[in-house]
DNA sequence: TACAAGTGTTAGAGCTTCTAACGAAAGCTT
DNA sequence: AAGCTTTCGTTAGAAGCTCTAACACTTGTA
């Protein structure tokens, strides 16, 4: 890495450090590319050097949260045993991690940014992070050897994701994890909660603790 | 209702008709009052006589969604039997509405628009839903006198919402339905699932039974 | 018939993204 | 060291956007 690669990722990096500024006070659509620019002392067009234009800049914010979310995730999970407390670890991390910017949370699972299109290199993301999920699967007492399509399919996955020895009841109940921690997540970060003044940490950890009763069960 | 208001009527609708195709294909971002006017045969100026900005506009589309999504969510639990019956048929409409416009379920549950104040118009629809999302509720077996904060909150927001006799744990019940369901079709439209080849509408299902199940037990 | 209300127009300020052309600085090669 | 190339910043400007102001025309009412 010389010089000037270096002075170029220092670059890049100010203008997403202010992007994201832009993004929690106003949205996605309130980051400017011009407005950027201004606040790093230089003009408008001088950005266009280091971004094709603003959705390729929208798309590094992404591609950077997808990778961050999943090494908070994989964090989580790591050095810890047994799946009921690697669930309250992961579910919590992940809580954290969106409820703390929850304008990144809905870059990744809000409204998608017309003419983003995930690249490859936020699959290795995506895998980390459901490999994370995967970690707090317990055992698999009895393998259903029921061969519904949708198990046909989750096996097809798990073969295409390396998930080694995982059953498909086992991958069934990692998207399950998926689906629900994602629900509460997700309503309360949109805001949904604030009208039932009902607390949302207490239904999201109601429904951690439904998964791992459930997931103990086997 | 003269003439007049009949004709300004008609002008507001044809102008969200035009913004809901621009809302499909460009998303949020992407609705024009420009871009409407000139679709519409009038200069740009000329639609600020029927909405006062831009964001009154997206407020407008954001009410009619939540009227229209409450309308089917009654509509598929009336006039059922049975609550195993009414939460098939609820969950059944809920996706089926998200997935004919999913544009227009993520103006409701995805990146909130920026500046948009929930109204108190929106307090009637999302009341009707929420109602047609108790009406799935089973009937509570074994009512707990457990007496914890989160079940405290769940009593208050229960009269708030006039929801008759229905015990804390029916109406946490109802709140799980509905965080489940929407976690399944909020991956599901925004495309979280394309990545992984499994079809959304098995797993979905496959939620919907499990919530069937845990439903039958009380 | 006269007046008021409603609806449309053009002009324009101020913002945006993004391209084109030009000048200056920095690094590499001979 | 001299010269060439790459990189980076500038200004100018096209084309779009939201929204206001001022003016004209049509419609409804007193």
């Amino acid at each position: 890495m010389d010089r000037r690669q270096r002075y170029r990722e220092q670059t890049r990096d100010e203008a997403k450090r202010i992007a994201l500024e832009q993004l929690a006070e106003a949205g996605p659509g309130g980051i400017s590319v011009n407005a950027i620019a201004k606040r790093m002392g230089v003009t408008g067009p001088a950005l266009y050097r280091y971004f094709a234009n603003r959705d390729a800049l929208l798309t590094d914010l992404i591609e950077d949260a997808y990778n961050d979310l999943a090494d908070t995730m994989q964090a989580a999970v790591v050095h810890r045993a047994g799946s009921a407390t690697q669930m309250r670890a992961l579910a919590t991390a992940m809580r954290a991690w969106a409820i703390a910017q929850p304008h990144r949370y809905l870059l990744l699972f809000g409204t998608p940014v017309p003419g983003y299109e995930a690249p490859i290199e936020t699959l290795a993301a995506a895998h980390r992070s459901m490999t994370a999920v995967l970690a707090t699967v317990g055992e698999d007492r009895e393998p259903a050897n029921r061969r519904s399509t949708l198990y046909r399919q989750l096996g097809a996955w798990g073969e295409k994701m390396q998930t080694g020895e995982l059953t498909p009841k086992q991958l069934h109940w990692g998207i399950t994890v998926w689906t629900r921690l994602h629900g509460v997540i997700s309503l309360e970060v949109t805001g949904q909660f604030t009208l039932t003044g009902v607390d949302p940490e207490l239904v999201f950890k109601a429904e951690v603790e439904s998964l791992v009763a459930w997931g103990e069960r086997g």
